[in-house]
DNA sequence: GCGGTAGCCG
DNA sequence: CGGCTACCGC
């Protein structure tokens, strides 16, 4: 079972990579968020083309998010008890449920988007704390936070950005602590690995300057199975 | 000798189809209006690329005229008189003589922009009085005039519109009576060609409801040696 | 920098 | 419809 998680910045404006990749890797389930999408404007079509069924829920302009899967999925529902329904989606595939979500990013540590985030994480791990965990769940997504320095490329610069402040940390850290593993740094305890380098900083990639706020987390007895990430 | 006018409606959105065509055709002259772009981001290098020398000249956001050429021009000038010269280049290749005009549209009949507009005509009337017509000249562009009923999809219905009524017809006209040759006319003169489609109009391509506003007018000793338009 | 939005325009 | 000018967000 191969799993991937993308955060598309507008899924139309993304499907020329979105396309070819899926062909190419053929993932079970693919986690988007960010798909900046009105639902009637989602190209379900394309994704439909390919072989997925997929579940969405945007509003357009901002966020939004979305998750293809070979199978359908027998239960969904999107949002935490209904609220920010375009930065979750939860699915049940039977053996496995499946947790897409986009973590809001929290602007400024002095504003009111970052105790925005802080409360949302509180609110997401006061969600998950219901779930069963000896069961196959994984979390996916946009997480926005930066869980440890090594995580980041300068940890001291960046103590006060909000994807690796120590209030974000440690409200990650508590969802976390409900026993769910995250399976990059499972698999590759020491290495330095980014999944995002800001386009607005020049020559990011070719210096290193990246992070790492996507992840997927799984349960103990999912994180057992897994043999690569 | 191959010569080519396109309305581009912004040559950096226009690249992808102009970089390709001029590749294929190779036209020893491109002539092109509404570049709406400011000079310091006229796509010069794209040009220089494939062989061309350049002459542009724009304000940003409206109008704006450019000419690519294989030779470069042993002199040339933009506007009428010093004015609006970022819708008109003159430029001399020793043999020819090239204009490259983007008349005004007008917007309604009763409006200050349809004034200009022929005031315009009038004022290009009087610089095209001082050229030597026994020269090789031609005149390239989107004349925002059809100049006869021919040449747009209903004449009746048309006929106050500000590039087909009367007044800028007659003011076209005067142009033309100086001893220019409409090149399309002269080698179909029955047929109807359109040079432009409202895309605002749904489906005026596939119900032909078209326009010849663009047009290349050469003076009577290189209009004789006209093969093809 | 590059996604999105809106209103303006031909 | 698809350019423009703007602004917003990450």
């Amino acid at each position: 079972m191969k799993v991937a998680t993308f955060n598309v910045n507008s899924i139309n404006s993304r499907l020329h990579i979105v396309v070819p990749w899926l062909k190419e890797k053929k993932p079970d389930f693919f986690c988007m968020q960010e798909t900046k999408v009105e639902d009637r404007k989602f190209p379900t079509a394309e994704f439909h083309r390919l072989g997925y069924h997929v579940l969405f829920r945007g509003r357009g302009g901002q966020s939004g998010i979305a998750l293809a899967s070979v199978r359908e999925p027998v239960r969904f529902s999107f949002g935490l008890n209904g609220e920010d329904g375009d930065r979750l989606i939860f699915a049940d595939f039977g053996n496995l449920k499946i947790i897409n979500v986009y973590i809001p990013q929290g602007f400024r540590i002095d504003s009111e988007k970052y105790a925005y985030k802080l409360k949302w994480l509180e609110n997401f791990y006061q969600w998950l704390r219901r779930l069963d965990l000896s069961e196959k769940i994984l979390i996916c997504g946009d997480m926005n936070v930066a869980p440890e320095p090594i995580d980041v490329h300068s940890p001291e610069k960046l103590k006060n950005h909000v994807c690796f402040h120590e209030d974000a940390r440690r409200a990650y850290r508590k969802i976390l602590d409900l026993g769910f593993v995250d399976l990059l740094r499972k698999m590759h305890p020491n290495e330095k690995v980014y999944s995002f380098y800001d386009y607005r900083v020049k020559g990011a990639i070719e210096k290193g300057l990246g992070w790492r706020v996507d992840a997927i987390l799984a349960t103990k007895p999912l994180a057992e199975k897994c043999i690569s990430c």
